[in-house]
DNA sequence: ACTAATTTGTTCGTATGTATG
DNA sequence: ACATACATACGAACAAATTAG
């Protein structure tokens, strides 16, 4: 075997379980483990450090739905559902995972200021915004408009990009080396006005599912964002347990319908 | 102290932290510990058990968000928000935690047969259902529509109930024995009939949050139900992070507009 | 302002049980 | 039956944050 062996830094003020975690992050974003994932005692070969250690890592990727492991079976990568943030929706995903191609009309991208956006965001009522306004389509329809909000300073490196296709998120970690860690989001029921009927193909008065984002990237705000999605072609689902089972009491995903 | 030292029993199949989280769930409703939680070595000592296996106990309390703890802080109890399945939204509780006063008026509470809803329960599509259904009020509005089904055998207790009030769940726990581990829920966004217009006293064609529940006691399927929420009135709030803190990287929690 | 006590955080080590293939 | 892999449980030690005095 001679596994490479990855040196962790036991002087850095990051727990083990932190420097291993980011690690674990960096080669399944590189496709290392095709599928199958270490098992726990390979990994405390392989990192050096306790198998507690080891289960802090663990823990924390099988309740993110990262990885799937039960006794007895060799673990494996949950590829079912990809989570790029490890938690609630994105949009890409969600019609990627139901087979259908994404693709956004990127109806502008400009800088501007807002006030109120800029109080949601925690910064300034100054601040340059980036704001990107998208129709997200999924196959040929539309299903989505879609309207994000992001610090000009930290945002800038998306200015060049092509937003036509993707997750924002992706661009965002790719481009500007960001990568959100959490969010609150609210979700509610509207219907659509005249306006946004016309953008979404649909009949004014038809429901629609309207989620508003606020994320973060450890403690600074990096995003706001307001998505209306069409409510004849997305529902959202959310499953939690309290079971007593070693797998998380959480996981949170969505599906097409 | 000379604290009276709980007993577990070593012998049963079923784990000891599972036994301890029992019981603290018992003494937590029970109403021991005023806002305050005991700490991690109070517990080693009381319970007779490793430090790491009062750990894994804590971690689930923490995780739903009943105990709130941090290094060098007495653990607390989380009275601010009172998750009675630990996990998303209880209409009940959001409405009492908004200050106003819950109510209900039960339409009809009747034992039939539905193949649709059978099948979602997995249980045979001519299983005697306990339907009820209610109008929830919030203050004196009427603020949503809830269609509950359970399996008759399960759930006959609640018949001679006083349903008009309170949460369903609540009343399951001290009339059934039953308490919900798990459910999956299902958002979307839906405008309102003329009849359900009348009953939530809206304009025919107003945003109503559509949610649909299967919870779940365990692997039995216990309760479907479809809530229609008047749109103007709620809106739903999660919030997650993947951050390393030693917080889990979840909760979920629901707040009044 | 400082110290001591308390409490959780992290990490190590070890051992045994149980489910799967 | 056997090896693999997670589940549970014990023990111990030190670090870091907070609070009490």
């Amino acid at each position: 075997m001679a596994e490479p062996r990855r040196d962790l830094d036991r002087s850095s003020p990051m727990p083990l379980w932190a420097q291993m975690l980011d690690d674990l992050r960096k080669r399944l974003e590189a496709g290392d483990f095709d599928d199958s994932f270490p098992s726990e005692l390979t990994l405390v070969a392989e990192y050096g450090v306790s198998r507690n250690t080891v289960r802090e890592v663990v823990r924390r990727l099988r309740a993110e739905g990262t990885v799937l492991a039960a006794r007895g079976k060799r673990p494996r990568l949950n590829r079912a559902i990809r989570q790029p943030l490890g938690a609630f929706y994105s949009l890409y995903e969600s019609i990627e995972a139901a087979g259908l191609r994404e693709r956004s009309v990127v109806r502008s991208v400009a800088v501007r200021k807002s006030a109120a956006v800029s109080r949601r965001l925690q910064l300034p009522s100054d601040t340059p915004l980036l704001c990107i306004d998208r129709v997200r389509l999924a196959g040929d329809e539309p299903l989505a408009t879609d309207r994000a909000y992001l610090p000009e300073d930290r945002a800038r490196p998306l200015l060049g990009a092509d937003l036509s296709s993707g997750s924002l998120y992706e661009h965002l970690a790719e481009r500007a080396g960001l990568r959100l860690t959490g969010a609150e989001e609210t979700l509610s029921a509207t219907t659509a006005t005249a306006l946004q009927a016309r953008e979404l193909e649909v009949v004014p008065g038809a429901p629609l599912l309207s989620i508003e984002r606020l994320g973060r990237a450890g403690k600074e705000p990096i995003e706001w964002r307001r998505t209306l999605v069409r409510a004849d072609r997305f529902v959202l689902v959310t499953q939690f347990s309290l079971e007593q089972g070693p797998e998380g009491p959480y996981s949170l995903h969505l599906t097409r319908t």
